[in-house]
DNA sequence: CACCTAAGCTCTTCCCTGATG
DNA sequence: GCATCAGGGAAGAGCTTAGGT
């Protein structure tokens, strides 16, 4: 028996060389440790070994019921709460999803984004949320980043990511549900609609409705907003009679008051427009509060076409056509999807979507 | 030299017993392994001990400029980030912040959660995002949750914390900062303004104008909006040709829909009712909408007051009387006052109080 | 002072023991 | 006797702090 004996390998009780720190009564507290009550306590306290302990609060099944509820009740009189750190680092992967959204200001990825965390905060699933500001380098790096904690799945917004970023995913093994369009790709979880088939409805709506000279107005540098436009003047190529529509494209984020300044500015170059399609509902509200103010009928001198919901539309319902889109159930589905994925069901269809709906107001 | 050769406590090339796994051309992955380049691995290549390239990738000022500079390179080729879960658990502290708030569907909290992610992000601080509900008791749940993760610092919201809470708190020594109050406990760091005074201001600032039979309005269970109801009342108190203000609070979300309502049932109610303060502007924009469609003047008829803007306000301008509060600010400022107190400066005033705007537009 | 070796943070995975059918 | 199963001992996971050299 070559081996020393390894009577040193004791943890909670030094006892040895440097002891007399916690002496009596002073719950051992080793200068390094953090403070509160491990694993190894715990189970010794409920006369387990620490591996029982650990089986019993996950949940594994092939513990003795009896066993479970002693380890149970000990962590209760304890207030145990395992060390996530600690767990990570011994299963290598955590319990985080990571979140990354474009924006924060924009109440569509909000509602998205309150969704997903009503979904995965009861499963005990951490959401660490990033914003990209429409960057898909600055979302590369989160990425990265994110990777690190070695979460159990990650949702994305859009499919614009960088070929890094797909790469640095598809090594990682991680399950990722992408949100907000839908993938063709094989094996590409997404969740959300046509963002060219909702632009395209939106010009048939505007067609159908007698208008002819039709524009499209966006701000931010939001892709999805350019493949509704482009949907929308898919439809309007198609048609003999109509000019293409006039494209008016700022970068600033949107806001209510920019809304009404593209407006003016829109009809003073084109005077004979007759219907505009606003990429953001805040730019569509924007532009009829200005037409209120400056006595423009609106619809019967331009049709008006906001995309989402703001509270306020309900109030101004004879004005305005909006496409709705599910914005909350984009969020919920995907992180439902993302927890399949987690626990290994990969059978149901990879592209959820979740369609959109034409609310039409100018009739009332 | 009685000490066996400890020539086993190789990591990451077992090459003993059950060796073989990897055999060629695999670089070693050990079946426990992240699979991610490990701190050891970068500082073989980059030719110093671990412990060097950890100080120097943490920025630590006792290392020679140059072999900081070859592990940094040596971290970007290998594209090496550290593992945080294994630095969390050597160090006993997260690189983590925890936000609590009480409501994600409020514009309020995502301006203020927005500039505190902009405030901790940059300095490499991940934020969890807790939401309570305006439950205290759902808050002593997350904050028992996430103080498992030994976050750098904590940020509440209101100071209803339950005395489990705060005693939590204590006990983990880890720096809080409360925002949307002022406390005037000795050592509590607060930032935000007074609630009750914002309150008391819109009461002074009805009679001003010579209203005299007012109203209070609040959705939601905010024990906020209650403050500010105590500080209009409290004024009004003081009044003697004044009565006390009808008191109209109802549990359900606040909207804009909900306001219009509650205005009807209010006139309904109380007719001669001239002045109204609405806990959220929501709320007040949906009153204003419903007087419009009713043909009631505003202000003529009814002055109204509300709490906070919406993107809307400014287009309803001649309208609206609001309270203006600077709700990225105190995201802001509680971000950096949380930095502060993590850095050990502990000098600071504990409350910051940011003040708030009472923006008249009544006259315009 | 710059750098390193040793130890240890807290949990889980691996693999084995001893009891059960 | 030979699979099956509950439970446990030992060995890390990848980093940082302590304390030398």
């Amino acid at each position: 028996m070559p081996l020393s004996v390894p009577a040193i390998k004791r943890k909670n009780a030094p006892m040895s060389q440097r002891s007399s720190s916690g002496s009596s009564g002073n719950p051992s507290r080793g200068s390094r440790a953090s403070g509160r009550p491990t694993l190894a306590e715990l189970a010794q306290i409920a006369g387990v070994s620490p591996i029982t302990a650990s089986r019993a609060l996950r949940g594994v099944a092939s513990v003795d019921p009896d066993l479970a509820k002693r380890v149970r009740e000990a962590a209760a009189a304890l207030n145990y709460v395992a060390n996530p750190a600690a767990r990570t680092l011994a299963s290598a992967h955590s319990d985080a999803v990571a979140v990354l959204i474009p924006s924060l200001s924009n109440l569509l990825f909000i509602d998205t984004l309150e969704a997903i965390h009503d979904v995965l905060m009861p499963r005990g699933l951490e959401v660490l949320i990033g914003n990209f500001h429409y960057s898909p380098e600055e979302e590369e790096k989160l990425v990265r980043n994110y990777l690190a904690y070695q979460p159990r799945g990650i949702l994305l917004t859009g499919l614009e990511q960088t070929p890094a970023t797909r790469s640095l995913l598809k090594a990682s093994g991680i399950p990722v549900v992408y949100m907000m369009e839908l993938s063709r790709e094989m094996g590409v979880h997404s969740v959300g609609f046509s963002q060219e088939e909702s632009g395209a409805a939106v010009a048939r709506h505007l067609l159908a409705r007698g208008r002819r000279h039709l524009a499209y107005v966006a701000a931010q540098l939001d892709p999805r907003a350019l493949e509704r436009g482009l949907g929308f003047q898919r439809v309007l190529a198609g048609e003999r009679e109509v000019r293409p529509p006039v494209w008016l494209s700022v970068p600033e984020p949107s806001s209510v008051a920019l809304g009404g300044e593209l407006f003016v500015r829109l009809l003073e170059a084109y005077p004979d427009i007759d219907g505009i399609f606003f990429c953001n509902d805040d730019l569509a509200q924007g532009a009829i509060f200005e037409a209120t103010r400056r006595q423009v009928p609106i619809p019967g001198r331009v049709a008006v076409v906001g995309f989402n919901d703001l509270p306020l539309s309900a109030h101004m319902a004879p004005r305005l056509t909006s496409i709705r889109t599910p914005r909350a159930k984009v969020g919920e589905a995907a992180a439902r999807r993302l927890v399949a994925l987690m626990e290994g069901d990969c059978r149901a269809e990879p592209a959820i979507d979740l369609g959109f709906e034409l609310v039409e107001r100018e009739s009332s």
